[in-house]
DNA sequence: CGTATAATG
DNA sequence: CATTCTACG
């Protein structure tokens, strides 16, 4: 059984005050992927980890991002679009910079987040898997939208932060596609998970009538992940074991009572290549009374895969 | 009896949390001065103020300084350097700005500090008595004493922020001579009271060997307290009711065990015209156990005058 | 070490 | 309605 999970801790400093440490011994999970870790390494609560090896790319925008993957094993190798991963084995203090094997071609539109702690990959070696933990751009709304001007107090923009997720997209897919085909040379099965920033259908969101125009449910996001998905290159693992549930929701606003009212959004994913996705035997969110207080605006997503 | 007190609250909102309305009702002054208040009027804290007249110069720096004045009576008179006090009358819920009935011509070195929020003075009726509340640059090293490099990682800044501080000690001391003479032409007794941000003397600091080079200690900043300070102009109440005590102090650094070591300063002070300085019977600072925890890094300053 | 803001989510 | 950062004290 292999266990993994995805987390978007919007702060590892503040999630582990509220009981980070206890949910990941509890928990066992053989592979962790962060997002929103949100702190330099030696920042880095003494233990926070566990036993955990630690793979991190803090990005360098200070206090923003940070994507990292603790797992049981250690790494054969570390992948980032940045200056370099950092690793550090379990019980070590002191973090190194991991240049990797191999270095990829970096498609064109990510340039320009390659130092944002966006994006990080691994490879495991007990097991033929590439993991990989991903936090991608929020965005906006397009231009068009903003002057409606149906949502309160943001500044327009112009649609900039909209257009710019767009490019990630573009980017993106076409790194997603690159990463299957290396994991499949090397008879690895691949898969990447983390914060999307996109609900991808009606069952993915608690209104989705009343947000098609919102940032995270807007055709042309939800069309993306129409284009990532599909049977024969990478599935919604939770989704294929819950294929008519609401939800499980991954994010609720901290504001008002959408957490109590499970009010949320499923944008937090594992995208698993075929074979891993059937393996999946359960899996779903950690929305639970069992690890006390609420430990950040994410929930884990956690799946057991029998391979 | 008169109760007046002196407050540096570093926050009202932050103070508030830790038992500023008890203090305030338990304590039953009938003036109060408090600095560093840092709170937009829209943003004060539902009935902080419990029952008392307020007036206010919150300044124009975004959460920094802000002063004011709590009163029993309503003020016949309030003066601000800025564009005009806020006052509010106990139990009201909208404030409005209120203009001088005369306005002063202000000393030239205090225009640059006109919109900072550092000074308001009040005029009572019931009692023939003008009282002022400051908040006093705290300023910083002259430049040579930067180059030797005492004190940390502070960014050096060519002494700037010292020559700034000394600008406004050449003003105020012109401007406490007219307000002294206008109350005086008014029949009126006189107090300025709030954090000065100098320790005067060898008895109003903790380590006062260690510290002749220190912000706050230095030669410049305590002859200017010897300048303003005589038996015919203004007194400094507290020491006159305790002329050889340590302190008492009214600053305790938020750091280390400053607080419990008592390892403090005394920045915060009465100082009132020779009459009304000599009809004080008691005064002290309330660093008291029966007020719970530390609201400030500051302690109120105390004095009951029977005028 | 604590108070604020601002940008971000 | 949270998390950071930065400036200031």
């Amino acid at each position: 059984m292999l266990r993994v999970a995805t987390f978007n801790v919007n702060g590892i400093r503040a999630t582990q005050k509220r009981g980070f440490e206890n949910w990941l011994a509890a928990r066992e999970c053989d592979v962790v992927a962060l997002q929103e870790v949100r702190c330099p390494v030696p920042l880095l609560p003494d233990g926070v980890f566990g036993t955990y090896h630690l793979s991190y790319d803090a990005g360098q925008l200070a206090g923003r991002n940070g994507v990292a993957v603790l797992t049981r094993e250690q790494p054969t190798d570390v992948r980032c679009w940045g200056a370099g991963a950092l690793v550090r084995a379990p019980g070590d203090s002191h973090v190194e910079l991991r240049e990797p094997a191999e270095r990829d071609v970096m498609a064109r539109e990510l340039k320009a987040f390659a130092t944002e702690g966006r994006y990080l990959e691994v490879d495991l070696s007990d097991r033929p898997l590439t993991v990989a933990s991903l936090y991608l751009p929020k965005g906006g709304l397009p231009a068009h939208l903003q002057e409606a001007g149906r949502n309160g107090r943001e500044k327009p923009d112009g649609g900039a932060k909209y257009e710019r997720k767009m490019r990630f997209l573009a980017g993106f897919a076409r790194h997603l596609t690159r990463a299957r085909r290396r994991a499949a040379a090397q008879g690895r099965e691949f898969v990447v998970m983390g914060d999307f920033n996109i609900a991808h259908d009606k069952l993915d969101i608690k209104n989705w009538r009343g947000n098609q125009s919102s940032e995270g449910f807007l055709p042309e996001e939800r069309a993306w992940l129409d284009e990532i998905l599909s049977p024969r290159t990478l599935v919604d693992v939770v989704r294929r074991l819950h294929p008519d549930t609401e939800g499980p929701y991954s994010w609720w606003s901290w504001m008002g009572q959408s957490f109590a009212k499970d009010s949320g959004w499923r944008i937090d994913y594992q995208f698993a290549t075929p074979r891993l996705a059937r393996s999946a035997v359960r899996g779903g969110t950690d929305r639970d009374e069992s690890y006390e207080a609420r430990m950040s605006d994410h929930a884990p997503v956690v799946v057991d895969y029998d391979f």
